[in-house]
DNA sequence: CCTTTTATAGTCTTGCTGACTATAAAAGGG
DNA sequence: CCCTTTTATAGTCAGCAAGACTATAAAAGG
């Protein structure tokens, strides 16, 4: 990083863009929002913005949450970055870096009274079309990163409320690997991983469920899972 | 990503900075530059520089990579983006984003013919003082994930030359985690994995070696380990 | 020739995993 | 009120992979 005078620094333009992820409903679904100008006018596309001169990216990234989501904590949210986007034609209008996150929500409100004049809207995944920029390569690529945590951290708990079954948990597992997994074994083993989850001292939830009530548990403090709970069906190798 | 016109782009400047890891004389190298002018005169420092305006970060990191090794080709190397690092203070002088990569190399030439004013030199890995900016978080996230990757991919094998024996392999793995692997074990593994490393043909190396001579193997055409090979003596949970 | 060194082959036990069966405790419908 | 359905939880069993370990082969050095 020697020779600052040897080339000019040119004009980037810094940004963030979010990929936010909840569960609603038993399915996976994206924050989103509608661009109402051109380029890609009437596109979804992810939310994000500027970075300003006084923060860094992961600041914006979580101010731009708070924003885009109408929360007023989301402070304890998972927010990950994932990588930057800098190839030199990804926005028509000038030379833009993006860095891109990946945020989860344990269930998210529908209300967006975002400052941003955008309204940001949940949109089940894989259900919008095109997205605008290059931003159907940063949600896939950040539903993969996501997936793949899912085997080794013990992030899926981050879409549960803070007290959930395990049944709940097992689901999240299902929707975002969207594959199924033998109950027992799962139970078996998240309860055989130390501090991945911790019981509820005195509680079984009854009245929602239909068959016999589940027990409760809260995330504990664990925060990567030995040995991992790796995805079925993962045969051979893919090269 | 809309409003455009409400911020006016920041001048950021947009660098990116390389963790650049060979195998010396069986001991992790890095490839520091010196600095010679302020800030952080005399300090060691990541090798990087500006991205231009027409290339992408990926780009910029691997014409950096092949300047400042010296090596005319290295469209064959491992280069990997790490995470982008855009703390505010980062830099005194201006505000710098950078991208930081990793890559690994086989054996590297001293030689660094580069017409970049700094001259690079191989370091031994955590040797070389604090260094300049925060360049040693980066080196130091650079390594773990070369690491945890090591685990999950067939990544050491761009540690190697072209052919290898199994007991450089090990090295490579050894050298990385810092760690001692159990010979016939980490062999049965290697040679388990579908893809990992194939038989040279016709060769058996003997000339070099004390023991009996090794046979060679090139790298395969996996690129992902299932199932992982994990380090040793990773009880528990590292909280 | 014998020791040292490194490579390679094989054994054995332990533990995790996947597949499966069984029981418990609720709700719902007749 | 019984019986079915649904979900939660407990337990079993075979197979496989990993860690620890022993044994043999083939070179170099004295």
């Amino acid at each position: 990083m020697d020779g600052y005078d040897k080339y000019a620094h040119e004009p980037f333009a810094v940004t963030v863009d979010l990929a936010v992820f909840t569960l609603r409903g038993g399915a996976l679904h994206v924050l989103l929002v509608e661009r109402g100008q051109e380029p890609y006018a009437g596109r979804w596309a992810l939310p994000g913005g500027f970075v300003q001169p006084d923060e860094s990216a992961e600041t914006a990234a979580r101010r731009e949450l708070a924003e885009e989501t109408g929360l007023s904590d989301v402070s304890g949210l998972h927010l990950e970055q994932l990588r930057t986007y800098s190839e030199p034609g990804r926005d028509p209008r000038m030379r833009v870096v993006s860095v891109a996150f990946a945020a989860l929500l344990p269930d998210a409100p529908e209300a967006h009274g975002g400052s941003d004049a955008a309204q940001a809207r949940w949109v089940p995944y894989g259900t919008a079309g095109p997205l605008a920029f290059d931003h159907d390569r940063i949600l896939a690529d950040a539903h993969d990163r996501v997936g793949a945590k899912f085997e080794y951290t013990c992030l899926a708990t981050a879409f549960c409320p803070p007290e959930f079954t395990l049944g709940e948990l097992q689901k999240v597992y299902e929707t975002v690997w969207g594959t199924e997994l033998d109950r027992p074994n799962f139970r078996r083993k998240v309860l055989a991983t130390p501090g991945f989850v911790e019981a509820v001292p005195g509680a079984a939830r009854l009245t929602g469920g239909r068959g016999k009530p589940a027990a409760l548990y809260r995330a504990g403090a664990a925060t990567a899972l030995h040995p991992p709970l790796l995805r079925p069906t993962r045969e051979g190798r893919p090269a």
